[in-house]
DNA sequence: TTGACATATACCGATATCGGTATATTATGT
DNA sequence: ACATAATATACCGATATCGGTATATGTCAA
């Protein structure tokens, strides 16, 4: 067995750094295969099997419009990214410091109070 | 060139599904090697390979105690990631909705005011 | 010191990748 | 019909990976 297919998983897609840049891109609006050639420099070939890559893990989908192919993002194929990820958030976001102070407080009153269910 | 090394990023790094596994495990607190290999049903060498790739990225850290090495959780490397995602949270959630219709209205009074700018 | 336990490392084979180059496919314009 | 533009695909070589097996390293216990 080898790594897993980029085409597996959102999470394997957007490992590679260029196919985040081209969803940065197409963030701010569709665009066919030459715009992002010209923002990324690389090579139309090599741009055209990112963006394979990116639909068959429905990150992006196209519009045919005469020679072009319009992309466009698809946002919500990286939400399994975010709910992972979001659950680690307290270990670095400051905002949950107090809410940790709190339960802390609790759980030492709880011992305080003796392991008696009385 | 091939792709990316998975030492490479937090992003290569939580690419695969058993390293994902075991910083969910460990996000409930310590644990030796072991408790993992039970925990994920792999050998002991995957493991300590899949720790391995985890703390070069910083996603976890050790502790030696006897002959066992304790591994923690490090959420904090994991931000760039959850920042990255954050930016996109609009495609999916609700609660954009409604700014995003207000934007669209004065987007369109504008355009109804014309494009003189006197 | 000898043996058992806990973990790390070395090596292997199979595979999917990435960029590069060349070529196929399809649409447009003359 | 022909040339050109826009994009996709095929092929290549190099490489890092993943699980598996065997082994090294280090620690504790008798």
């Amino acid at each position: 067995m080898a790594r897993a297919a980029t085409t597996t998983d959102a999470f394997n897609a957007v490992a590679e750094p260029r196919r985040r840049q081209i969803l940065d891109a197409l963030a701010e609006g569709e665009r066919p295969v030459n715009d992002l050639v010209e923002l990324l420099g690389l090579g139309q070939p090599q741009v055209s099997k990112h963006l394979r890559v990116l639909r068959e893990v429905d990150l992006v989908a196209v519009r045919e419009e005469g020679r072009q192919r319009m992309y466009r993002l698809n946002g919500q194929s990286l939400k399994p990214i975010h709910d992972w990820v979001k659950a680690y958030e307290r270990s670095w976001n400051e905002r949950f410091e107090v809410l940790d102070e709190v339960l802390e407080e609790l759980k030492k009153q709880e011992h305080d109070n003796g392991g008696d269910d009385a």
